[in-house]
DNA sequence: AACCAATCTGGACGATGCTTAGATAACGCA
DNA sequence: TGCGTTATCTAAGCATCGTCCAGATTGGTT
């Protein structure tokens, strides 16, 4: 035993929990989603296969809780965006491309999230109050000066937060590679991309 | 068409490609792609667990086949969507329409699809050339008139086709439910949502 | 010191993707 | 018509997976 990532463990892992999250989370980096397996997580932290078991009722809760530091991550990736122009409209572009670039960055990451969003059928609800999807939200509601009704800022919210997704998805897909090239680069293809989103459209007619 | 879960059937199946093809999307519809296993893709077949492989190289290839099948019929939908109208404006929103609503009813087939464009990084090929991607593009073009350039009628057809993408993969989530029925419907709210995606700002302002 | 509850192990069960060896039958050619 | 070649299918098996269970170990309470 012992194939831990140190010396000999105790009996008693003492933060097993935490352990196996990083665990999960190293797989995920190194191999890829197909790889992230209980018993890999569970052989990387150096403890039995049925460990886990203690701490998660099963795979899904073990990826929920790596889900939830993801969401976090990228919650903190936003707020340094949008913290970084004081132009409102730069801003919600600078959002969006931090967004793609977070998925890109973190591919593996950013699946594990989506995949256990789309096996509940929901985000989670943190988002909504104060994560990332209220920061995009915010972000917006500043581009129409407070004057923007709430269906309409609940509606483009989801417009640019569907589709920043989209595009996380498929940023890397080989099909772009050529427009990004001829653009300049990766991030010069996703501003350009951001800037057929006419998201704002309907409050910068409110504002005229 | 006899797939033979009943009498007795011959040694040599006959088409047992097709009928692995057609098995694979049963259990899809019925059980959801968690329960897509190649032996329980045999078992639909009433064949041995590895009579697939004289047919396919691997699990990867048998899904490979279905999603090629659900990218023709999203084809389909999209160009009935496209000859429902004359307006050019109304019409791109049909297909956004239409788009999503194939996702949401043929969810699991929609998340085979894409699964396998993420794993190989690439949407498949025959999209550009005379595919779904392609009739966005043309829709698109037809809304600026021809007067549009190749780099921004690219961008704008990946701008939409993200968002589309996007919204399908969310429109089942739980929080758009109070939206949906606020506005009057699923529908209604897929056309609110597209209302503010601006794909056409830019190419508006050429024709004026 | 003694007990309890939490934690971890070893082993097991059924299921999966895939491989190999051998059985069967369809097809082309004499 | 007969025969061999080849495509197709089965049976059995391997490694791995998620999960459960009985039992061993330990830290924390009293």
């Amino acid at each position: 035993m012992s194939t831990a990532t140190a010396e000999s463990r105790p009996y008693h892992h003492g933060d097993l929990s935490r352990a196996l999250v990083d665990a999960a989370r190293k797989i995920l980096e190194t191999d890829g989603p197909a790889a992230l397996s209980l018993r890999a997580v569970a052989r990387e932290a150096g403890v039995s296969p049925a460990a886990p078991y203690h701490h998660f009722k099963d795979k899904a809760e073990l990826l929920e809780a790596v889900a939830h530091e993801g969401w976090h991550e990228l919650d903190v990736a936003l707020s340094t965006a949008r913290a970084s122009t004081e132009d409102p409209r730069a801003r919600m572009t600078n959002l969006g491309v931090a967004y793609v670039c977070f998925a890109r960055d973190n591919p593996a990451l950013y699946r594990v999230m989506y995949d256990r969003s789309r096996d509940k059928d929901a985000l989670p609800d943190q988002l909504k109050d104060d994560g990332a999807y209220c920061q995009v939200r915010d972000t917006i509601n500043e581009n129409g000066g407070g004057h923007v009704s709430d269906i309409d800022l609940e509606l483009a919210t989801i417009a640019a937060w569907c589709a920043g997704h989209g595009l996380a998805e498929m940023i890397g897909f080989k099909q772009f590679a050529p427009l990004k090239e001829l653009l300049g680069g990766e991030e010069a293809f996703l501003r350009a991309v951001f800037e057929h989103l006419g998201m704002f459209a309907k409050f910068t007619a409110i504002q005229d």
